[in-house]
This record gives C-alpha cells, structure tokens and sequence, in this order.
DNA sequence: AATTATACATACAAGGATGTATGTATAATT
DNA sequence: AATTATACATACATCCTTGTATGTATAATT
C-alpha cells in the first residue's frame, strides 16, 4: 500500500482512534502495546506513528474527543438564565450518568480516561483544557450563587469541586462495581448531587 | 549479606511497602520497575521476589495497609445504633478527606489506589475484600433506612454507590487539581454529601 | 509529465524489564 | 555440631516494546 487520499488518511485517523479506545478499554493502558492496536484497525505502527507522536498522544487524542461534545454542552449551558442554570448542570450531570449506562463508546471512553487520570504525564498534558472547563463551570456556579439557588454552605468553588468530583466518583464506582450500577440508581444519584448542591425551591 | 532474622525479615517487607508507595506515588505504577523499588529501599530484586510474587502482588500489599484501618472503622460503626449510624458514616468521610489535607502518606497511597483501579487485574484481585466493605456499608445504610434517616429518594444500595463515589471522586478530583482542595473546600463537601444521604432532622 | 510531498509499511537497532536460576552467608533446627 | 532452610544478592537469558530509519506507491503540485 501507499499514499491514500487527504479524506481517507482521515479515516485510518479515526480508525485509529476507534481501535485505541477498544484495546485501551480491553487491555489497560500500560499493557497495550502500539501494534496491537493497528492490527486491531488492520494497519501496522507505522501509521500511528505518522498521525500520532506516540502513546500518549493518542491517549490525549482520545480525551479531547471525550470533551468536546460535553465542552459544547456547558457552552450552551452558560447562555442561560441564573435560574434555569441549575437545572441545565443537572441536565449534563443526567446525561453523562445515562450514557453510561448503555452507550459502549462512553464505556470504552470512561474506561481509558479512568486509567489516564491516574498519570501525571496525561494530567499536565491536558491541564489547559481541563482549566477551560473548570472555568466555565466557575461562571456557571457563581451565577448559580448570585441567583441565590446555592447551597448556603457552598462556594462557587467547593460546588465545582463536589459536581466533577460526583460524576467522576460515579464513573469510578461503576467502572470498580457495574452490577450496581442501573437506572434505579442513576436516578438515586441525580437526587443525591441535586440537593447537594442547590436549594430545594 | 544473607540471611536476616525473621523480624530484620519482617522489617525489610514493611520496607519494601514503604519504598513502593514512595516510588508509585511519585513515577506512577505503569512506570516504576522493581529495581527502582528495591533500590529505593537500599535492596534489590531479590528481596521483592522474596517477598512478593511480582509487582502485581505489591500493589495489592499496598491495598490491604490503606484498607485495613477503615475495615475496623467500619466495624465499631457497625455496632452503634440507627440513630448514631449517619454521624458515624459522616465521621469516616470527615476523616478520610481530612487525612487526604496534610498526610503525605494517605496522599502516596491514595495517588497508588487510583491508578490500581483502573486495572482490571486488580479489580479481580482485590473484589472480596471489597466486597466485604461493601457489605459492612450495605448493613449500615439498611440500618439508617430502617430508623427513617435515609432520604427518601435513596435505596439502602444507591446510598452505598454516592457514599462511595463521593469519597472516591475528592480522590480523584484531589489528585487532578490538589489547588482547589483545602480545609473550607472539605467542610463544604462534607456539608453536600451529608444533605445528599440523611434526611436534616 | 515530471517532480515532490504524503501516507503509510517494513526493517532495524537498542534498551530495558521481567522472571528465573544460582550463589551464599547466616539463622534455625536437629 | 552438623544440617537445613531462610533471606536475600547476583547473574543470566529472553522477550518485547519503543523509536527511528528506510522503502515505496501514489496523490498532489508544477
């Protein structure tokens, strides 16, 4: 084989991607090496090696495309009203704990990022965007506070802190005890960071 | 050298742990190698194979040493009763996020847990004991439901799920932006996950 | 049409890391 | 006192994995 079209070189990309986060999610991260993942996508290392820099490239090629859906999201978010914020956090919170629960693609995604937030390598990697979103979220919050829909014993900061701290406990919980985890309980849960974080009225 | 006593012996495994949580902590699991370990510790391979099967069962050593105070913890709440029960989960979460403030060695073992559990491997290894934890929280919340301390939205199951993803999360979130988590960050979240389990009365 | 840059595949070199086998001095046992 | 089991250290073989260098067919460019 050789040189493929600029759209097709697009597709071996995505493929790429594809297959990184199966054998990511399959395998671990450590313990998946670069050639099984281009035999997964029928390619050899030299692909990956010509769209990625390495290994962790890829791994933050794979955060980024976990982001940008949800970066959108709490962009459309921040256009609300005060008092429609706190159902709008609420309505993302819902929205990543259901995908969880039958989305393969957000499983495999919840799966490698898990993994990946254990290293400190991919934590400095993606700090900027990680503070991109933690700022968003800030705005959202202090509007939430100003609106006076917070919770009495909260800060705009302390609310971040215990919203993403919930969600990726959630995700933790479900990765480390799946069997627990159904619609039932996503419910539970939503009620549970609801009232942790506003006020009931 | 050769052979030591039993408690030189003894001594030279807690060594071992200790110089594993250093190293994990500070290079990540993927990316330590016993000899790193053992040379940490003034040793070398020899001695971790002597001791432990691989470095799988390391991981798993470090495991049991930050789960077995909580395990006793757990224990003497058990035995209060459904009127004591929540302050006494609250007072663990209290103590766990507040050890995560200043301990440098809850902090080690706790940047260790979270990439442990994002192996598979030791998701398998370790599954009874937590289990078992579990069970012990599963017998508390059953216990607060039953006394009408449980939110009502709450199953005593889904309760155990947000007891433990919410602890775990500050982990996480500890770990990714250790900036945001001081002493009033704490209080506040503990004042969220309290109001997000127990009815207020 | 000729040239150049691209999108990979293939081949190669090098460095570790692991597991195990072996050595050994000494504690424990008899 | 002699033997044996222990608690490591040392040495070795093997296997991968990564990174890079090179090859090459073809798209794009001129």
């Amino acid at each position: 084989m050789a040189r493929r079209t600029k759209q097709e070189a697009a597709q071996t990309r995505v493929a790429l991607l594809a297959a990184a986060t199966a054998v990511f999610a399959e395998k671990g991260l450590a313990k998946t090496t670069l050639a099984q993942i281009a035999s997964h996508a029928g390619l050899t290392r030299g692909a990956i090696y010509w769209h990625f820099e390495n290994k962790a490239a890829l791994v933050c090629a794979l955060w980024d495309q976990l982001l940008e859906p949800y970066g959108e999201l709490f962009n459309e978010i921040g256009m609300r009203t005060p008092a429609e914020l706190p159902q709008g956090m609420m309505l993302i919170a819902e929205r990543l704990l259901r995908q969880l629960l039958d989305d393969p693609q957000m499983q495999a995604l919840v799966k490698v990022s898990l993994q990946a937030h254990g290293d400190d390598e991919f934590l400095a990697h993606t700090k900027a965007q990680r503070d991109e979103e933690k700022r968003k979220m800030l705005l959202a919050f202090q509007a939430i506070e100003a609106g006076g829909y917070l919770q009495d014993f909260h800060t705009p900061s302390s609310a971040v802190f215990l919203y993403v701290a919930f969600i990726s406990g959630c995700f933790e919980r479900w990765h480390s005890d799946p069997q627990s985890y159904d619609l039932a309980c996503v419910e539970s849960l939503l009620a549970g960071i609801k009232v942790s974080l506003f006020k009931d009225n």
